[in-house]
DNA sequence: CCGGATCCTCCTGGATACTG
DNA sequence: CAGTATCCAGGAGGATCCGG
């Protein structure tokens, strides 16, 4: 009651923030993606993605697992085989990946024009 | 045609990734935010966002600029003035945080709560 | 008051080699 | 096949000082 400061985003939204970090990455954002076209095996997301480090891919999934977004699923047999999927949570998440995609579709020509007139007359 | 690979995301969206960047930084959406509530001076976003330091301050509301979503106005008086404000663009972009918040009112605790049960086995 | 320039530290993430 | 372990370079970002 004391201090005057309007409240901060992190004051109203304090899981905006954490939210944001949980797909602010480009592995998370790949592979999320890659995942919903269905199950893959870790040699597969890896082929997929392309340009990934196993020890990013390992890492990128292992988050995921723990924040709920994906499901890991072994079989015990050899070699081993491992699954990972879209969680429902993860789905939803996808969506909202979505929402963003489309703002870029209609908007990101507006950015570059901008970048190009600063750097122009910067 | 010779590659069977499934398109990536960044194939399909190529854009997603780089409007990620855009606002996939702690400063970017804190100074969004404050600069949402309406027109502000340098002094007042290093208040009101607390923690920052004048050089991550600076670098962010110069690349908020240029990427067209803050408008910058310099009155040549001293002691200098110099006020932020967001623009037409960057009022979108707010938009779209939005539905980031909203995701996460709804479902951060899902995410917490796989978080505790993956941390308790794991 | 609004920054630019510099230094310095820590963390991220790639490369590589190894294992059940 | 699906990881783990280790090493190492580069960049991000805070602290500080200076300047118009």
């Amino acid at each position: 009651m004391q201090r005057q400061q309007p409240t901060t985003l992190f004051d109203s939204h304090p899981y905006l923030r954490q939210t944001l970090d949980l797909v602010a990455d480009k592995w998370v954002v790949a592979a999320l993606y890659i995942l919903s076209h269905g199950t893959k095996r870790y040699g597969e997301l890896q082929r997929e993605i392309g340009d990934i480090s196993q020890r990013m891919l390992t890492r990128t999934l292992r988050d995921l697992e723990r924040n709920g977004l994906v499901d890991r699923k072994v079989y015990p047999v050899v070699p081993p085989m491992v699954e990972y999927s879209l969680t429902p949570l993860g789905q939803t998440l996808n969506q909202v990946l979505k929402c963003l995609c489309d703002w870029s579709t209609a908007n990101f020509a507006a950015v570059e024009a901008a970048r190009s007139r600063y750097d122009k007359i910067g």
